[in-house]
DNA sequence: ACGGGTTACACT
DNA sequence: TAGTGTAAC
């Protein structure tokens, strides 16, 4: 599973700084009371007092661990304070801790590179700031140190008996004899030192660092000494360290490849590694996993930092465990609405915030058939594009529910009676959101617009193009940037779709289902603050050929919708005029915002400026997007196409005859576009020359470019809601 | 029948 | 690709 990477030559000096028991401390600086007593945090509290998350320091001391019962710890620590995880929608609700988890991102990434790498961890590149003190301002000239660093703790340096510890440390940090790489590090033990206390001053939280020359050894030293210290590994030191260091200490060893390790290969410590050739561990544990084994028995270990201070993905989801798994569809269409209205809400935020949009929604489900020989069989996870909106998402992710639930029962799912037993129960539930990229804008809304319900084949040179472009191509249907926010469809098809394709619910089952789909669905309609256009403005100037490519790029886009629209879609509109009036008229299922003139305009002028998101230095989002290392191959979105990810041949065909026609052909042409389509689209991307090839007119092209449109006579506007 | 809820990533 | 599995906090 791991994978080996090759370790620049050039000395790095990486940090890895880990909050002291996060939960608690966030819960201490809302309750200042708390400090210094024996506290943990604690979830749900009704049985057996709540499972522990998070433990203070003064309780461990008690021999209070993670994963004891509330009820545990107040046996061994019968003064322990138990602070409940707040509760919201009848979850833990963990925004609390992610928001001050942002906040010490923001401290710590001021100085290098910062990737987050869980909530409560982040691994910095310290190597530029190093590097310009050791040439600018050398800690050798140092005349005082400051105390937090001189408290650091560095490997190897033997302290004999009686010498004055901070001493060692300011004559190591002062070393003028000491080779390059030490040197780095002695400077990396004065910005890290200087971030924690900034981080502490600032956020009053406390944490440790390891300070190595590569993320392993930082990782590893940063929870050598805690709370609130840190710890440096000269490279000198790194042999004696790992020579007895168990095996499962390591990161990525700690689960069944750790334990494959000692019990196949008798590899207890990191040391015990090294006798292995590689050339064995690839044998044994695969090319890339074995050449990682043999790496970080020596210490080396390449991984970059990523500049990334945001999450990947936001997920939302819930146990169900034993007696109170959900047994019948109403139940688990309540959670997970709950579940998706917390996912919108965390989703609405990072639009607002940060400005991203994701692409992805998927629904995890565990479950247990009570009475099947194959009852160990998995709930399958699905997915589907990411609509964004409450009711939306609710009902997307119940679809995907109902898909994977169709599969897991196998089609001979019994019959239940109303909340009768149904012979499968679901023990766990998440919602999640992912392949999340900077809002596109501009010019975009149109080609976001005709995104998700057909083939677009792009003319290539995606890699060279802004990466903002490049998000902005793979929108949702239905959604156009701008301050209103995008619009609610209600498509009847989805509608149907549901109750069309449950078939083997009753009757009761199906009211509950569309009364509580109807409940949850008036959803909200709350603007996007304004502020999501703001930080955008004021930088006008930008590359004029990036703006002129990128239009090329949404036109081929243009021509080949229109192709697949003419192909599939004849019978629904009379004429097939060729002008983008006709092609904004049929394609659009969904109504559009009669904004959109005017918000072209208004983007139209923008564009120049978002499309220098990917650079701006103040914008996060910027930075964000920068490891998208020209992964064009992905970039074309392909994934957008299908409406559903799951398989349309798994209905039932007897379900698929009772559909009405009209939702039969939809269903149809949702499906056969993907599978005619040969698997490398490459090859089809680039060609633009196709006889039935629409020409665009320059009017048409201004329109793309400019945003001149037509008055367009489409959806009334109060056929929107918006969301956020 | 779970420490619980999230994240990230490699594999296929 | 979407879906699965592992690992971490």
């Amino acid at each position: 599973m791991p994978v080996a990477k090759p370790e620049s030559s050039d000395s790095r000096v990486i940090a890895h700084v880990d909050m002291d028991c996060f939960y608690v401390q966030v819960e201490e600086r809302k309750q200042p009371q708390l400090r210094g007593l024996p506290t943990a945090v604690v979830q749900y509290n009704e049985w057996k007092g709540g499972a522990l998350i998070a433990v203070s320091y003064e309780a461990r001391k008690f021999g209070v661990k993670r994963s004891m019962r509330g009820a545990e710890a107040k046996e061994v620590c019968p003064q322990i304070q138990l602070v409940q995880v707040p509760v919201a929608r009848g979850k833990a609700d963990l925004n609390g801790y992610r928001s001050a988890g942002s906040e010490v991102v923001s401290i710590l990434s001021r100085r290098g590179r910062c990737e987050r790498a869980s909530i409560d961890e982040v691994y910095l590149d310290l190597t530029d700031a190093a590097e310009t003190m050791l040439a600018e301002n050398p800690p050798q000239n140092l005349e005082k140190i400051d105390e937090e660093a001189l408290k650091s703790h560095i490997l190897g340096l033997n302290n004999e008996d009686g010498s004055d510890v901070k001493e060692n440390v300011r004559e190591w940090i002062n070393r003028h004899n000491a080779d390059h790489r030490d040197k780095l590090l002695a400077c990396g033990i004065l910005i890290v030192a200087e971030l924690r206390m900034q981080v502490l001053k600032e956020t009053e939280f406390t944490c440790s660092a390891g300070i190595a020359h590569n993320k392993m050894l930082a990782k590893l030293a940063s929870g050598m000494n805690k709370p609130a210290q840190q710890t440096v590994v000269p490279s000198s030191s790194v042999n004696g360290l790992l020579n007895t260091l168990p095996i499962r200490k390591m990161k990525q060893l700690g689960g069944k490849l750790g334990i494959s390790l000692q019990t196949d290969m008798g590899v207890n410590t990191v040391g015990d590694l090294l006798q292995f050739p590689e050339e064995k561990l690839q044998e044994r544990y695969g090319i890339n996993t074995g050449t990682w084994l043999w790496n970080i028995a020596r210490g080396i270990s390449g991984e970059a930092v990523e500049g990334r201070l945001l999450p990947k993905s936001h997920g939302s989801g819930k146990t169900f465990p034993g007696p109170r798994a959900l047994k019948t569809v109403p139940a688990v269409q309540h959670w997970l609405n709950q579940l998706c209205e917390e996912l919108s809400e965390r989703l609405c935020s990072d639009l607002d915030q940060n400005k991203r949009m994701a692409n992805t929604l998927t629904l995890h489900a565990r479950a247990y058939k009570s009475s099947d020989s194959d009852s160990q069989k998995k709930f399958p996870s699905k997915s589907c594009p990411l609509r964004y909106g409450t009711g939306k998402i609710q009902e997307d992710a119940f679809n995907l529910f109902q898909a994977g639930l169709r599969e897991y029962i196998g089609f001979y799912g019994v019959k239940t009676q109303g909340s009768q037993y149904s012979g499968w129960g679901i023990t766990s539930l998440s919602v999640s959101a992912s392949k999340i990229v900077p809002i596109p804008s501009g010019t975009c809304s149109i080609a976001k617009y005709f995104h998700g319900q057909s083939t677009p084949h792009f003319s290539s040179m995606q890699s060279l193009d802004n990466v903002n472009a490049e998000a902005t191509l793979l929108l949702p249907p239905g959604v156009h940037s701008g301050s209103e926010c995008y619009s609610e469809l209600n498509s009847p098809k989805a509608e149907s779709w549901i109750e069309d394709t449950v078939p083997d619910l009753d009757l009761q089952e199906q009211k509950d289902l569309s009364s509580s789909l109807s409940k949850t669905q008036d959803g909200f309609t709350q603007d996007i603050s304004p502020s999501l256009l703001s930080g955008t403005e004021g930088c006008l100037e930008q590359n004029q050929n990036k703006q002129e490519r990128y239009i090329t790029k949404v036109e081929g886009q243009f021509k080949s919708e229109y192709k697949e629209r003419k192909g599939k879609r004849v019978k629904d509109k009379g004429t097939e005029t060729p002008s983008i009036l006709e092609l904004f008229k049929s394609y659009n299922p969904y109504p559009f915002g009669s904004s959109l003139s005017q918000e072209l305009k208004k983007t139209a002028q923008g564009t120049g400026a978002r499309l220098t998101i990917g650079h701006a230095e103040e914008n996060e989002v910027g930075k964000e997007e920068k490891p998208m290392h020209g992964s064009s191959s992905r970039d074309e979105g392909d994934g957008r196409r299908e409406v559903w990810s799951y398989n349309i041949d798994e209905i039932d065909p007897t379900v698929m005859d009772e559909l009405p026609q009209e939702i039969q052909d939809e269903i149809k042409a949702w499906v056969q576009p993907h599978k005619w389509r040969p698997n490398n689209n490459t090859a089809r991307r680039g060609c633009s020359n196709d006889a039935n090839d629409i020409i665009l007119t320059s009017e048409t092209r201004n329109v793309l470019a400019f945003g001149n449109l037509p008055d367009l006579d489409l959806a009334p506007s109060s056929d929107q809601a918006s969301f956020c």
